[in-house]
DNA sequence: GCAATATTCTAATAATCGTTAGAATATGCG
DNA sequence: CGCATATTCTAACGATTATTAGAATATTGC
């Protein structure tokens, strides 16, 4: 067989995964799939779709294997096929992070930039929480907290902060994650916390960020 | 300013990069390019393409900011912007054989399955290299193998192996590498010395793998 | 078995992408 | 200064892709 036309098809097969990874609304997808399983319906209001177009979409991320279906009841539900995806998209993440200049730009002038954290940082933060001094909250909705969380952290979903104010203690540090970078969930969070007086601050990590930094996640 | 907006703003951008890596000859430039700085014409003959062709692809791995170029004389060079660009190139293609059966088949089908490492193997590895019990050759071009190598591989390209077989010790075993697993350059390089008598194999990494693995290179 | 409903398939359009050829640009060398 | 040469730009095409609406499918719950 040519050589050429093997190397063709190897570099094709992979640009495959390229070509599902190249459309923004499939990249939200794959981050919200990241926190763990959806219905196409709840996939399709996260990422403001349509369901006939998040169904088109979820069909190519399904051809390229990034996700696996299966069927719940009379909705389907769709997952990643693996932690190496959600890695993939911290990585194509990270990279456009740190050389596309028009998204560090977007970036900065959006949120007051969440705080990006090193191994060091990371581990100290979980130092902290575990003694007590402060107090990490997951803002996202309660089953992505269910599917896997940071160690120590609390669930704490944004559109229950403000009824749930009262289990926080006063004079302690918050912490505030939820899906990642792009996320705006911790940002809306550390808003209203502070304007009750607490002193709150947000992370850039989500669960997918302290899984590529190797560390390991809570699950309930 | 719309919240909505704002996000898909910033998975436009992500997907920026995404696009970049969804053609098989953007992939097959990125994977040459990781092996050092080329020409146009240089990385054209590599990928078989047209010079013409092979620049416009350049331009939109430059427009993602994944290439860098530079004037060199009258050519134009180009390199990686960065070891995060190899890395993601390894990613994508360890997903891609990670879960895509149809590039399993592919490569099991081609050549005799190169030989994967993981961190034990590739410890034992240069340890058995240092120690000289096995004889690591780099079968890529001496400008490849000049920008970075493995340690302790010498350099000997498969273009030259034929007149250069005397250099190789008779008793002991060669591992041959090249640009990873989907180059071909090492299986050429073991059915030579197989057919001369030589205990020989190949291994899958090249120094984008090496390199992802957190192993250090060495130049020259 | 039947109706309700979630999801996917089909078809169609507009926009984008890969590829090619020809013109244009810019640099180094005489 | 101008020629030779490497590279990019422009224009054009055919082939894909995103998106939408309407039809079809499959499973649950009765």
């Amino acid at each position: 067989m040519n050589a050429r036309k093997t190397k063709d098809l190897l570099y094709e097969h992979v640009a495959q995964i390229g070509k599902a990874v190249s459309s923004p609304k499939r990249l939200e997808l794959l981050e919200i799939l990241a926190q763990g399983e959806k219905t196409v319906e709840a996939l399709a209001a996260d990422a403001s779709l349509s369901v006939k177009l998040a169904s088109a979409h979820l069909k190519v991320l399904k051809a390229a294997r990034l996700v696996e279906a299966r069927r719940d009841g009379r909705n389907i539900a769709y997952r990643l096929s693996g932690p190496d995806v959600s890695a993939l998209w911290v990585n194509l993440r990270t990279v456009a992070e740190e050389h596309l200049v028009e998204l560090k730009l977007a970036m900065d002038g959006l949120f007051s930039a969440p705080e990006k954290l090193d191994a060091e940082t990371r581990r100290s933060l979980m130092d902290k929480a575990k003694r007590g001094d402060v107090v990490v909250i997951d803002v996202r909705p309660a089953t992505e907290y269910d599917s896997g969380h940071l160690p120590f952290a609390r669930s704490m979903p944004v559109s229950e902060l403000r009824q749930r104010l009262a289990e926080l203690p006063a004079g302690k540090e918050i912490v505030a994650y939820c899906r990642g970078p792009f996320c705006m969930m911790s940002a809306e969070a550390v808003a209203l916390l502070k304007e009750h007086g607490y002193r709150a601050r947000k992370i850039a990590d989500g669960t997918s960020e302290w899984l590529a930094a190797g560390l390991p996640l809570a699950k309930t």
